[in-house]
RNA sequence: GCCGAAAUAGCUCAAUUGGUAGAGCAACUGACUUGUAAUCAGUAGGUUCCGGGUUCAAGUCCUGGUUUCGGCACCA
């Protein structure tokens, strides 16, 4: 999907578009007062005070029929440089606009505005030279958005848009919004039976059906495997602990709203768990460690408990349960580079296995001024992020930097992926933690004999198994690769009543070998049972009658494709193991 | 949590200004005996999300709640 942000002319056109809608909502509701109206990566919004007046998704058409009227009239836009004073005098009657300028240093930027017709907006542009250059708009959807992005303040009303240059991009663009829907992983979960929810057993909670636990046990396993190959011990936890391990960690001050409410137990508190740091710290200061002992690298994979907004959660991607693919790994300073480097290339072999390949990297840094959030000196913080530049810059990858977005005990490096529908999600995380083992009073002996405590690595490669699922379904469209799918080949006779024999041969010969093979020998027709096959993403099908009986042949036919392929028994068996094996992307 | 919208059979959706809740697919039964995406016929399937109200009459209107969806805020 286009980029329309990083699109200069589209950008432009955009906001020139935003301009116009303000305007068309000015006409149509004259107490508007507006905040904001930038362009983003789908076009553009503008944030609006209507006073008592809530607007619905009927009430779009309306306005673009005003802009569409405003468009077809032609106004030239012109741009205006004017003083601060003049300014606060020009916008006084808009609020919104008042608490804008009020806040520019004039010798810093120009304060400029545009016009067109009876419309004035303080802007900084560019702007397109005439509104009739916005035809192919679509408004979008509304809601409600705080002012300034604060829950602490009011909410406005935010109508999103998209403007492009010809009537075929704007369909285009439409059609593809339509096409992300069909790709969500709520839909293909529901018609994969993946997993279900349910009213009764409580909102966030997802079940997973017999093919999605499938799907999740292949993927434990796979990545405890990668794990074990890189030294890491796991261990188990259990789901809740004492009110004092959070107290002790520091959580419980940090994280307790979106925790759930604490239970008493005679005179004791407990709290389900919403991570496993503090446990595998405990499980770390169960033994005196030397310095021989590390790197120690804990994992987990551990399901925990959040209490998350109603209005947060979304599928299986964000719940109110979900399984942590956890580690920590204890280690000396100086061991801290190679390991943070060795996550990182964890990361990336998982991905390039499994053809993961839209993502970016994210680092997140703390805001020097949020002492609140931030309390440890200022040289560890500033250490922990030069160290992590420079190992970003000796693996050559690219990253954006985000400030304030670090956890309270360190930085962090997320790889964020974009979901069918919504907004960007982390999928895999790396945090430095330089604060934890002190918490916990953890040591361990160095070469000297001295008490030194050790720095702390959170990963999660797959995040949450949960996540993971669901981004996976929609990167494969539910087309999964064959190790994943939880059948992988259906066995067809082609009639049941002359090739069943021969079709039960080839189920069992799969069968044996660990295949998930399935059997259709239902009295239905072939094309019948070949559509229920194709339309529940089967990797394989296999079509057996006279020919292959005969022959001790095998045709089969992959997942969307046409035609068929006949091979003999021995043949099918090595290239469908070796597929399996090397859990490749069917294209 | 906040702003808005929605909820009808297992699934996808109909139902005129308030006037007898329907269809396709799936399920079940039977016939058909099948060569690459839907064979035919029949049967069954509903407290129209839950509660309260208005009305001669409510799927439809009002009201409280639940869940879902689109955003905002949050995301260790």
């Amino acid at each position: 999907m286009i980029n329309i942000k990083e699109d200069e002319k589209l950008n432009v056109k955009n906001h020139s578009c935003a301009h116009l809608m303000a305007q068309a909502v000015k006409h149509l509701y004259p107490q508007a007062k507006f905040w904001v109206g930038p362009v983003i990566e789908e076009g553009f919004y503008y944030d609006i005070d209507l006073g008592d007046v809530t607007l619905t998704e009927e009430d779009l058409p309306k306005i673009e029929k005003e802009m569409k009227k405003l468009a077809k009239d032609g106004k030239r836009i012109y741009r205006e440089e004017i003083s601060k004073e003049e300014a606060l005098e020009r916008f006084k009657d808009d609020p919104y606009k008042v608490d804008l300028i009020s806040r520019m240093d004039e010798n810093e930027v120009t304060i400029s505005c545009y016009t067109q017709g009876d419309f004035t907006d303080l802007c900084r542009g560019p702007h397109v030279e005439s509104v009739k250059e916005l035809k192919n708009f679509k408004l979008l959807k509304v809601s409600g958005a705080y002012w300034k992005g604060d829950s602490k303040n009011k909410m406005l009303q935010r109508i999103y848009g998209v403007c492009f240059d010809t009537p075929e991009e704007l369909e285009a663009h439409l059609k593809e919004l339509e096409e992300a829907k069909e790709r969500d992983h709520r839909k293909i979960g529901k018609d994969l039976g993946i997993y279900m929810m349910s009213d009764l057993v409580g909102r966030g909670l997802p079940m997973y059906l017999p093919n999605g636990f499938t799907m999740w046990n292949l993927l434990e396993n796979y990545i405890r495997d990668k794990e074990l190959a890189r030294g890491y011990l796991h261990v188990q936890t259990p789901p809740l602990g004492n009110v004092e391990l959070y107290k002790t960690s520091g959580h419980w001050d940090h994280y307790q709203e979106s925790m759930f409410p604490k239970m008493e137990v005679e005179g004791e508190e407990f709290v389900l768990r919403p991570m496993n740091c503090p446990h595998h710290m405990v499980i770390y200061g169960n033994e005196l460690h030397s310095y021989r002992d590390l790197p120690l690298r804990i994992a987990e994979i551990a399901r925990d408990c959040r209490y998350e907004a109603s209005g947060a959660l979304k599928g299986i991607e964000r719940v109110r349960t979900f399984c942590q693919n956890d580690s920590h790994i204890f280690c000396t300073l100086e061991q801290v580079e190679q390991e943070f480097k060795g996550v990182v290339d964890l990361i990336l072999e998982c991905y390039k296995e499994l053809g993961i390949e839209n993502y970016r990297f994210e680092l997140s840094l703390r805001d020097p001024e949020d002492k609140v959030k931030y309390h440890q000196d200022d040289k560890m913080w500033n250490e922990a992020e030069d160290m992590l530049r420079q190992v970003l810059n000796d693996l050559k990858i690219d990253y954006v930097e985000k400030i304030g977005e670090a956890a309270f005990y360190g930085p962090k490096l997320d790889v964020q992926v974009k979901p069918a529908v919504g907004n960007e999600i982390t999928l895999s995380t790396c945090q430095l933690d330089f604060c934890l083992p002190a918490k916990f009073d953890l040591n361990y002996i160095d070469d000297k004999g001295a008490k030194i405590t050790p720095v702390v690595i959170h990963r999660a490669i797959f995040g949450s198994i949960d996540r993971f699922i669901a981004y996976y379904l929609e990167e494969t469209k539910g087309n999964l690769p064959t190790w994943l799918a939880p059948t992988q080949v259906t066995v067809i006779p082609v009639n049941p009543e002359y090739h069943d024999e021969y079709a039960k041969e080839v189920y069992e010969l799969l069968k044996k070998n660990g295949v998930r093979v399935k059997l259709d020998n239902r009295n239905e027709k072939l094309g019948y049972r070949l559509r229920e096959t194709q339309t529940s993403k089967v990797p394989y099908t296999l079509i057996l009658g006279d020919n292959e009986r005969d022959a001790k042949t095998i045709s089969y036919r992959l997942f969307g494709q046409k035609d068929t392929t006949t091979v003999s028994q021995e043949e099918y068996l090595k290239l469908l193991l070796d597929e399996i094996n090397n859990k490749s992307l069917r294209k």
